[in-house]
DNA sequence: AGTAAATATAAGCATTTGCTTATTTACTTT
DNA sequence: AAAGTAAATAAGCAAATGCTTATATTTACT
């Protein structure tokens, strides 16, 4: 990987509200909805956050209904992987809950 | 590792310049003389770099006379580690001028 | 068609970042 | 001691970042 596309990628993940949303992301999809009510910042700033991982190649949409459920992508860079890796699973977002069904 | 502190180590990377600057200290001890000569910025902001990368725990520095020999950590955090290795040696800043004898 | 809900985009603002030039500190050499 | 060199720090500034509120877009439901 050369060293711009790799800027781009850290500057993506260097951030402790998007680690937060990968560690939500790790090993489920998860809609918008439940990753806002992880962070206390507002609907458009989480959004904004999913924006620049979804930019960054990091993860990826999927569109249901009115719903978009985000998810980490297959073939993650070897940076990424390895920063996704060492993140613990966050359970708090797993769905369930009524507002959501995944 | 916990999040602030991962945050912390990804900010640091996450720079184009301070990945150069990683490239040129891949195996090897490089004096700031020599780090300067590569990236085309003043050399106050070439310490600045410095400063965020062995305040993130990256790099150390060996202070040698009126020089100072910086190089990679041995126990690199397994992302930072990555990092490093995805990265290619840049050999631009190798030692045998005269400016500087490591 | 009309309303409601989920998400994205736009605009604006405070903070952070990365650079510059100027200065200081620490060491070496004469 | 005085002068020179390597590197760090200070101060200031433009650009980027992350948030906010307001608005737009898209889909679903009645």
């Amino acid at each position: 990987m050369n060293i711009s596309s790799m800027e781009k990628q850290l500057k993506a993940l260097a951030d402790a509200n998007r680690l937060i949303l990968l560690s939500c992301l790790k090993n489920k999809e998860v809609c918008v909805c439940d990753l806002v009510d992880v962070l206390n910042i507002s609907q458009p700033a989480v959004s904004q956050h999913l924006k620049k991982l979804k930019d960054a190649g990091i993860i990826k949409e999927r569109k249901v209904g009115t719903w978009k459920h985000y998810s980490i992508v297959e073939n993650l860079s070897p940076v990424a992987q390895q920063v996704v890796d060492e993140l613990d699973v966050l359970t708090k977002c797993d769905c369930g809950g009524e507002s959501c069904s995944i």
